[in-house]
DNA sequence: GTCTATAGCTAGATAGAC
DNA sequence: GTCTATCTAGCTATAGAC
């Protein structure tokens, strides 16, 4: 017997992702987060007793933590900075996925969510900068140039994302990802 | 008499056009937008009859006549491509101007403002990349190479927009913008 | 753990005085 | 052109049966 309910849970949890993601978090209303996750609302209490802002924190906590696993853990396998990298952005292509990928934390953080959310969010868009500018200082050897290439690098991936969903093709996506990994390929053979 | 109407109409869509900045089309509640701009919601009612979707299109028309001003008319001004393109990107920067620059467009692109007004804003990007690919192609000779600096340009714009914003620092934009004009320059040169 | 029913409030929108 | 007062619908949240 293995467990159903935790599985349940984060189908759950995927399905009220899903609604925060397209709506923002004043536009999730709890009709919505019900009639998409298949619960009425008063079950969807039982759950979250926090109401709509704890399923917006459990929904980001998972989040986060595919975030480490997907995007900061490469940093932590003792491989050489370069090969990090690289094995990072590839992971960054599976957390952003879909068709129409966009990022979770860009949809909360727009009125209410901002300051419920805020800080925390800041906090890891700066461990992923802190990451890619250790990484890639490590390969060119330059703090500056380092600390530079990691902006560069969000940059190029957060506005992807909103190209990509502006016009419904994840080709933005894809194409700015292989364009970082070449960029790191060639600074690290230098 | 110098048409103070048209003046105060210009005023009050400044502080709406704040208001969906900050809390998105959902987030924007006509409680907030009846505050923020010190007028009572019956009040609102009678500019914008259509209530806050009307609100919402007039602010976005103004969005659009001002980029159209600010980054797309330096196309229209038989300059070198080179010369267009510089003169637009600081275009940009006036255009996303403040502290903590965003993009109303963005804001109002979760829930239900996507229906309402997604098309809209689609084809102002797509003018934004033609431009862009139109004027870099004509510099470097190459469609393929223009049309991916458009994207990467757009990216770039876009992605600094976010990190301004979580990390409430202007200076990812104007770095940015930096960097794309230098590109531009080097380019033009070779 | 799930539901129906509903309380209490706030949303968008209108009526009508001034 | 602005306001107060108010409507209805929808919101978040809870009570209580099963």
């Amino acid at each position: 017997m293995a467990r159903p309910a935790k599985h349940r849970r984060d189908i759950l949890l995927e399905k009220l992702s899903g609604i925060f993601r397209l709506y923002g978090y004043d536009g999730a209303s709890m009709s919505v987060l019900s009639s998409a996750s298949g619960l009425s609302k008063a079950s969807l209490y039982h759950h979250f007793p926090g109401g709509k802002q704890e399923m917006a924190e459990k929904v980001l906590g998972e989040e986060g933590k595919r975030l480490q696993r997907l995007v900061l853990e490469p940093f932590d396998a003792h491989l050489r900075a370069s090969n990090a990298l690289i094995n990072s952005l590839q992971g960054v292509g599976q957390f952003y996925d879909g068709d129409q990928p966009s990022c979770l934390m860009n949809s909360v953080m727009h009125g209410t969510g901002v300051a419920l959310f805020g800080q925390g969010i800041e906090s890891v868009v700066s461990a992923w900068l802190r990451r890619y500018a250790d990484a890639y200082t490590e390969i060119c050897g330059d703090r500056l140039e380092g600390d530079e290439w990691a902006a560069y690098a969000l940059e190029r991936i957060q506005g992807a994302l909103i190209l990509s969903r502006v016009k419904s093709e994840r080709k933005f996506l894809m194409r700015c990802l292989d364009e970082l990994q070449g960029d790191v390929a060639i600074v690290a053979a230098a």
